[in-house]
DNA sequence: ATCGCCTCCTGCGCGC
DNA sequence: TGCGCGCAGGAGGCGA
């Protein structure tokens, strides 16, 4: 499950590789994806050059002149550079080749993910448009989330996991960092001061910067690709902990489910 | 406008 | 050891 810092790492890995790069070909072996894959990229693409890869939130904006591709990599999806004769693996779903003989190969077990085709500046597509500010951006304070929350009963949780408030604060994030900002994740957004809402932010950015840093040392290898995600490394502490111990106060880990995802706590350290 | 539930899919872990 | 079942999970879409 890629978080905001895996699709960072990744576009890190692969950028040096090919960008700049003409499209040989593409090779569709699965399009059903979340949306299917449009057969109109294995016309345009060829002879394209890639100009420049980009993120926002958890969306890769791979730029051409006359259009971007857009790639999420959903649960299970990733992407790696290999030599286009490289060994087929099970869920090589999509390959794009390069005629510097590099392949940008799409590899997604569950096909969550998504690779999708605008002819507009990306940000107009309507799965950009709307998003929230980037994590580590400095429009992601305190003021903005606490303006965006008042009246709203939606919990804490759910309110920083909603890609229109901040992008890219995954299941696993939003507990840690709610643990680090002794916030109840149950907590009504609305209800949450703007004192809490700056230790959030900061929380927010720490963890996620954290990620970072650990995905630059741990992912850094994309055209062998054995990088295993970055938080797989990083000190959970209370994320898939249920019944073990707190690190701050001893007191076993509670567990529940909240908008149908897997939700972890301290009922000591969180208020 | 807001909220909560559904959906896509496969691998994994658990129980027997 | 092997089988089958149930569940997790990002995030858009939809109905209430």
């Amino acid at each position: 499950m890629p978080e905001l810092p895996e699709v960072e790492t990744t576009r890190l890995g692969i950028s040096p590789h090919i960008e700049k790069q003409t499209v040989h070909s593409v090779i569709v072996r699965n399009g059903k994806l979340r949306w299917p894959v449009p057969n109109a990229i294995k016309k345009i693409l060829p002879k394209q050059i890639l100009l420049s890869i980009t993120r926002r939130g958890k969306y890769l904006i791979l730029e051409f002149k006359n259009g971007c591709l857009l790639i999420h990599l959903g649960m299970s999806g990733s992407l790696q550079v290999v030599s286009p004769k490289k060994e087929l693996r099970k869920h090589d779903h999509v390959d794009i080749i390069f005629k510097n003989n590099q392949c940008l190969r799409y590899h997604d077990p569950r096909r969550f993910g998504s690779i999708l085709w605008t002819n507009k500046p990306p940000f107009e597509h309507k799965l950009l448009k709307d998003l929230g500010p980037e994590p580590l951006d400095k429009t992601f304070n305190a003021q903005h989330l606490w303006d965006r929350s008042r009246k709203r009963r939606v919990t804490i949780k759910q309110f920083i996991m909603d890609s229109h408030n901040v992008v890219g604060v995954g299941n696993i994030y939003a507990s840690e960092s709610l643990f680090r900002a002794g916030i109840h994740p149950r907590r009504a957004a609305g209800k949450v001061s703007l004192e809490q809402y700056n230790l959030l932010v900061k929380s927010i950015k720490t963890v996620i910067k954290a990620a970072i840093k650990q995905g630059g040392t741990t992912l850094k290898d994309f055209t062998g690709g054995d990088g295993k995600p970055g938080y797989f490394q990083q000190r959970l502490n209370v994320y898939g902990r249920k019944g073990e111990p707190c690190r701050q106060c001893d007191k076993p880990i509670s567990h529940c489910v909240m908008g149908q995802r897997a939700t972890y706590y301290c009922t000591v350290c969180q208020k």
